[in-house]
DNA sequence: CTGAAAGCGCTAACAG
DNA sequence: CTGTTAGCGCTTTCAG
């Protein structure tokens, strides 16, 4: 759709702006409308005249406007994804996955990051009106932003946040998984813990402390108040170093990401402390450093994330219909040194 | 432009679809083109005439169509950009220094990857249709097909690509990083290379080969003909263990990127080899990973290429003329330990 | 099977 | 200062 085959596309390299469909009309001797339906439906052109017309095309390099067309439609034929600033590495990937799903769907793709700008919701809005459907990714925007757009605007998909009323909403599993990487580090016999981020900064954080809580406290052992820190690794290597000032140390430090994580790597190298001799150490996100350094973590399909969201949004689009859904993307358990010695099996 | 204000912002969060300017205009009791001056530049219409249009685009919660407009003014308020396929980790900073660069002047980007898809220049040119102005990223579209936009369509700025008639180029500095990055390998005595990495594949790899390729025949030194590979760890890891095979063992690898020299990395360590004593590596992009294995490599301002890419654009499309233009931004060795032992100074 | 004509929603002369 | 009136380029009834 909005493609008419290789051979006017290789003729159109060489077009000039500004040849309108009258052109191409006036030029094969036919209607504006006879030109439209040629090129959208040819079945409902007789074949000499769909001939002329083509024939016009390619003479005059014309190309559909896609202003004209989407006004007269009523449709972008374009998505956006609105993104936060935690944009790690990883999360490019969310990005990309979206972008790909989108592209077979025959959609393009308006992104938006919120990085500390002024005011993300007047841009939200601004690009609420130039797409058919919306990805808002983690605390972007507030929630009644959310829920008025969902409302009486394109729809919303919701990633990596808690849902909102009217939009679908798409996660990858926090919870369970921390309480899984919990466990694994009691299996270490750790019983001493800390956690570095900041659970009120982010659902995600929030998600993964309380399954690592939870299973703590099932375990009888108490729950570490979480060590605040941003994402980064110079929030990690910073709160490291507060955590080693502290009179007992503890066994096993989860951090909220990798980043964290490659931070307080960093914080013990200085103080020549050995991972995971001295301390076992996990992170979040398996990025690509979280495997050349042998960081245990957690592996969530931020590909998938995008896809889903992207497929999603074309549904809701194309008149589905239906209550509001909800799909929790399974992540995996990483296990590598950092956590400690494993037996080889 | 585009938006009025925090309070009406706030508003249309309740707004409903389809509230058109003609609806505004017959609350307000106006015509339609004093709603239209009245929200583009309140100096042309009176104090009182003003007040009763906001109350009616308040009371409303009017949204004007961002279709309608641009159509109207003949603009999309949108750039695109067009990357390739080796989207590791850093490229994607180009992607977020492009939109951070482009929202600040107030338009929004359009993304498209060309990730082994079917035809890039369909969708380019599609692409092309929907903006003021494109990115293009590397080899993503045939040069005839760049040169077609950059001559009858939007203006178009090349990023790590050598120049194509008509549109503006901005690359990072390659060939004089590369002969930096010998002649440093070269002071730490080293006279047999390997180089990892298809000149042929990109022209930024190719740059850095030859740049490498001077240094070492200046310095009496033959150059190694490269070892074409992939961009990926896994391809770098297989052209290592091919290298490794051979007769006499190189005693430096550079490679085309990070991500091929983890892959050495990853062959050395199966093979007993220790890096840098038995064989000294070297990287290009300076991925985080680099920073935590301690690899050598050339750090890329990559957020300023895609930013700067955004402003050359901006100014194209406001009228600016003048032949291309080209722009080389500076790179930066950095020296770890994977390239050999320095005396700490 | 094809043409005429009415919009889609907004901007921008051009008159008053 | 404000209203009228053309478009912007295309899709889509409605007739024929």
């Amino acid at each position: 759709m909005g493609w008419y085959g290789p051979l006017v596309a290789m003729k159109a390299l060489t077009s000039t702006r500004g040849v309108t469909i009258y052109a191409v009309a006036e030029r094969a001797g036919v209607s504006i409308a006879t030109v439209s339906r040629a090129l959208r439906d040819p079945g409902l052109v007789a074949e000499a005249t769909r001939a002329r017309v083509e024939a016009a095309v390619a003479e005059l390099n014309f190309m559909p406007s896609r202003l004209g067309r989407s006004l007269a439609e009523g449709r972008h034929a374009a998505n956006g994804i609105v993104f936060p600033d935690l944009v790690g590495p990883n999360y490019a990937e969310v990005l990309l996955g979206n972008e790909e799903a989108a592209a077979d769907l025959g959609r393009s793709v308006l992104i938006l990051g919120t990085r500390g700008r002024a005011d993300p919701t007047a841009q939200v809005l601004d690009l609420a009106g130039r797409v058919d459907g919306l990805v808002v990714m983690g605390q972007t925007v507030a929630d009644d932003v959310v829920a008025a757009i969902a409302a009486s605007g394109p729809p919303v998909v919701l990633l990596a946040r808690p849902p909102v009323a009217g939009a679908d909403t798409v996660t990858a599993e926090n919870e369970a998984a921390g309480a899984e990487l919990a466990r694994h580090l009691l299996g270490h016999g750790y019983r001493r813990f800390a956690f570095l981020g900041d659970p009120a900064g982010s659902p995600d954080v929030a998600g993964r402390y309380a399954g690592i809580a939870g299973a703590l406290a099932d375990a009888g052992v108490r729950p570490p108040a979480p060590l605040r820190c941003a994402f980064d690794v110079t929030a990690g290597h910073e709160a490291a170093v507060t955590l080693l000032k502290r009179r007992t140390r503890p066994q096993a430090v989860i951090c909220a990401n990798d980043e964290v994580a490659l931070g307080v790597q960093e914080a013990c190298a200085d103080h020549g402390l050995d991972i995971p001799t001295d301390l076992a150490l996990t992170g979040w996100d398996d990025v690509m450093t979280a495997r050349f350094v042998g960081l245990t973590t957690i592996r969530q399909p931020m590909r998938d994330l995008g896809a889903t969201a992207a497929r999603w949004l074309h549904e809701r689009i194309n008149q589905m219909t239906g209550p509001a859904r909800t799909k929790v993307l399974p992540t995996q358990l990483v296990v590598r040194r950092s956590c400690g010695p494993h037996d080889p099996d």
